[in-house]
RNA sequence: GGCGGCGUGGCCGAGUGGUUUAGGCAGGGGCCUGCAAAGCCCCGUACGGCGGUUCGAUUCCGCCCGCCGCCUCCA
């Protein structure tokens, strides 16, 4: 039984799907104006672990997440480069993708775009407005939020001390200073949609509830998304929905920040770390584990020394890999607990399951799967191979239930200078020569490699990629 | 101003009213090894401060201090 946090109530309570064996999320995605940070990491990884464990779970699981692809940074964006704003978006969706497969994060059921959804957008805004709930000014249509019962939920915040913060425009027709806008009218240069109001193109808030209700249905399973989306994002969102008179999520799930010396990570504090710089030093399984490790509405300090850390407790995740030539399961699908790996240590998966079950307790499944690379490493040195194998494999599983991918077993250098290095190592040793032997080791370990003995010999394999510190591209 | 979160051993980071420890990294000692590496074993006796409740609190309550977030585009 799976229990999550549900922002709407502030309490953990159990997720009641929909539907039996089946599960339906909507993550509010990127808005593709520029390269994804460190944040638009941690939501995808967090949202790709949750998605991964229903899978696990043998639940048939519908996961969409959105691209935005027209807004005001989309606009002002494409106009600073003397691009359109198509070009734009094009480029950077494909930078996202890129980064998402360097995270290893699977790739959502349906990525619908803002743009392809523009009329479904229109009829929905019309339908608002004839219901009463939307009106039109001189410059676009907005939602009445003191129409909608409940405006706040999420927020958990009176309408009055919401609207004691509200932005309020030098020229404003509006209504409250918390209506928000459903439709733009254009200006000159955008690009535009036709509708009843005009040329024109829908605000923000709208394309998430109508490409969720249209490909999930009323009363989806779960919305997720970071947790600055809580307000307004979602909590417009929701207001529509309510305002439609329609079901919508029924449990709201939020991740927390990425923090740098202890504040949030944002681009107005120009301290964000682009998420380019760690995949190009293959440090996308490390922010995997480091994510994974603090639970997912904690924010996470992403410094050097935590990159590092979560390094090295990869390289001992891989150890084991190599030791028991473990496979990678979690590469591009995801194991199912019962069916597929029948022959693992069932008290560990129970632990497993129950840390997960718990709001996602990642960190404590974590600390469960690095109690079993012990006892395997243990029972092996026992010699006793049938349990030590099943605890590897018990490894293996939950690692790919994680989506977290083992290293794997040997590796194959092609490189003839380091093969030769390598044979003459294993001759010397055979002669018993230490000094020869010794300084071969150093030559091949200036050269990036580890050099370990094994009873097949000369074993080698490549040093620990970044050490953490430009794998954040920041000194 | 309104609402909310956090403060755990050198670092990261869980958790719990009391007996036996989260886990990882780093560090010390040992085993193994030609020497290493990897692995295994052992070790540090932590819970912001002050009160209160209690037989007993890091865990519950109050106050204080410090840090952070939301209320505005933001993952």
């Amino acid at each position: 039984m799976l229990r999550l946090h549900d922002t709407a109530t502030g309490a953990v309570s159990e997720v009641r799907f929909r539907a039996a064996g089946r599960a339906s999320l909507y993550v509010c995605g990127p808005t593709v104006y520029d390269a994804p940070h460190l944040g638009h990491g941690r939501f995808s990884l967090v949202f790709d672990v949750l998605r991964r464990y229903l899978l696990f779970g043998g639940r048939e699981v519908t996961y969409v997440s959105n691209i935005t692809d027209i807004d005001d940074n989309v606009i002002e964006r494409a106009r600073l480069r003397g691009v359109e704003p198509a070009e734009l978006t094009s480029r950077y969706e494909a930078v996202w993708w890129d980064a998402m497969a360097g995270l290893s994060v699977l790739r959502p059921d349906a990525a619908p775009h803002a743009t392809a959804y523009v009329g479904a957008m229109v009829e929905t805004i019309a339908e608002l407005e004839t219901r009463g709930v939307a009106y039109e000014t001189s410059d676009g249509v907005y939602l009445e939020v003191a129409k909608v019962p409940g405006y706040g939920l999420l927020a958990h915040q009176p309408l009055e001390s919401l609207r004691a913060g509200a932005r309020v425009d030098a020229v404003d027709e509006k209504r409250s200073p918390l209506d928000f806008v459903l439709w733009k009218k254009a200006k000159p240069g955008e690009p535009t949609w036709s509708s009843p109001w005009g040329a024109g193109r829908p605000g923000w808030h709208t394309e998430c509830v109508v490409m969720s209700l249209g490909l999930l249905g009323d009363g989806f399973d779960i919305h997720g998304g970071a947790i600055d989306l809580i307000f307004p994002h979602h909590e417009n969102e929701r207001a529509q929905a309510v305002a439609l008179g329609r079901d919508f999520a029924h449990h709201w799930v939020h991740n927390g920040w990425v923090t740098v010396d202890g504040e949030k990570m944002s681009k107005s504090l120009g301290n964000f770390s682009g998420l380019d710089d760690l995949l190009a030093k293959g440090g996308g399984r490390a922010y995997r584990l480091l994510v994974l490790r603090s639970h997912y509405r904690s924010p996470i300090e992403v410094t050097p020394e935590t990159v590092s850390d979560a390094e090295a407790g990869l390289a001992r995740l891989d150890e084991l890999a190599r030791r028991f030539s473990l496979v990678a399961l979690g590469a591009g699908s995801t194991p199912v607990r019962s069916s597929d790996h029948p022959e693992i240590d069932g008290e560990a998966l129970d632990r497993f399951c129950a840390s997960m079950d718990d709001d996602l307790d990642t960190p404590g499944a974590v600390a469960g799967i690095f109690e079993l690379v012990r006892k395997a490493h243990t029972a092996a040195d026992r010699g006793e191979a049938a349990g030590a194998e099943l605890l590897a494999r018990t490894v293996a599983v939950l690692c790919g239930a994680l989506g977290l991918d083992l290293a794997g077993p040997a590796v194959e250098t092609a490189d003839p200078v380091v093969d030769a290095l390598v044979q003459r190592r294993d001759a010397a040793r055979e002669r018993r020569d230490w000094a020869l032997a010794d300084a071969l080791r150093d030559e091949l370990v200036s050269l990036g490699w580890v050099v370990e003995d094994s009873p097949s010999g000369t074993r080698i394999r490549r040093a620990a990629a970044s050490g953490g510190d430009d794998a954040l591209g920041r000194g």
